[in-house]
DNA sequence: GCGACAG
DNA sequence: ATCTTGTCGC
């Protein structure tokens, strides 16, 4: 693959990201959740899409998508890896949401174009990123209590929060993904988090992506 | 040159 | 990401 070719398409596709809250529906009814997961040692990649309804936070559709994995995992351009197949689990989908959160980094990228942001532009949806750990910028250590934040700092702009969700837990790397700034994004993860150290939308889409406990409780049940 | 490096 | 059980601490 050509990486400079690669590496060219991320800086022209950052220029289109919108850092601004731009929603079509205002509070969100329906927000959704993706995550991705891989299988057979690779070779499959299976991505899973979640729906919950606002502000009760249930969750009412649940999709997943299988794909042959079409390139290995670099740092930097992980989003060439995952989106094919979070396209494809996308085009599934009976709701059609109006946020997503998506499990990894959105502008807090070395080129301001993580998979949050990269996907969020494909389906052009408020979009969240949110990442379980840095990949680039520097922050000030965070307080111990929970709801304690930084900001996330490169080469002098705040590419996102480094949030602490939960007590005794590493904080959760939230940013604009696309169509939302990164005060808003930080403000919906709140209004979605239900005691655990990540937000429903996210926690789900990785329950269903793994086959979770949680999951397939619900599953019997429902 | 050296270290860092989402999922 | 994935391979995988128990275990320590709140």
């Amino acid at each position: 693959m050509d990486m400079q070719a690669l590496r060219a398409e991320q800086l022209a596709r950052a220029k289109d990201v919108i850092r601004h809250d731009d929603f079509d529906c205002l509070p969100p009814r329906l927000i959704a959740g993706a995550d991705v997961g891989f299988e057979q040692q690779g070779e499959v990649t299976r991505a899973a899409l979640v729906i919950l309804e606002y502000p009760s936070l249930k969750l009412i559709e649940h999709k997943v998508a299988r794909i042959a994995t079409t390139m290995p995992y670099i740092p930097g351009f992980l989003s060439f890896r995952e989106y094919p197949a979070l396209l494809t689990a996308w085009q599934m989908l009976e709701h059609q949401p109006d946020l997503l959160f998506v499990d990894g980094h959105g502008i807090s990228h070395t080129r301001r174009l993580g998979v949050a942001s990269h996907f969020g532009l494909l389906v052009d949806v408020p979009t969240i990123g949110v990442a379980k750990s840095r990949l680039c910028g520097k922050f000030e250590p965070l307080d111990d209590q929970p709801g304690a934040r930084q900001p996330l700092m490169d080469k002098g702009e705040q590419l996102g929060w480094v949030w602490r969700s939960k007590n005794r837990c590493n904080p959760l790397f939230v940013a604009t993904g696309h169509r939302i700034s990164n005060d808003t994004a930080l403000q919906w993860v709140e209004n979605c988090m239900a005691g655990y150290r990540l937000p429903e939308p996210t926690r789900w889409a990785d329950a269903v992506a793994s086959g979770r406990p949680a999951f397939l409780r619900w599953q019997q049940q429902g």
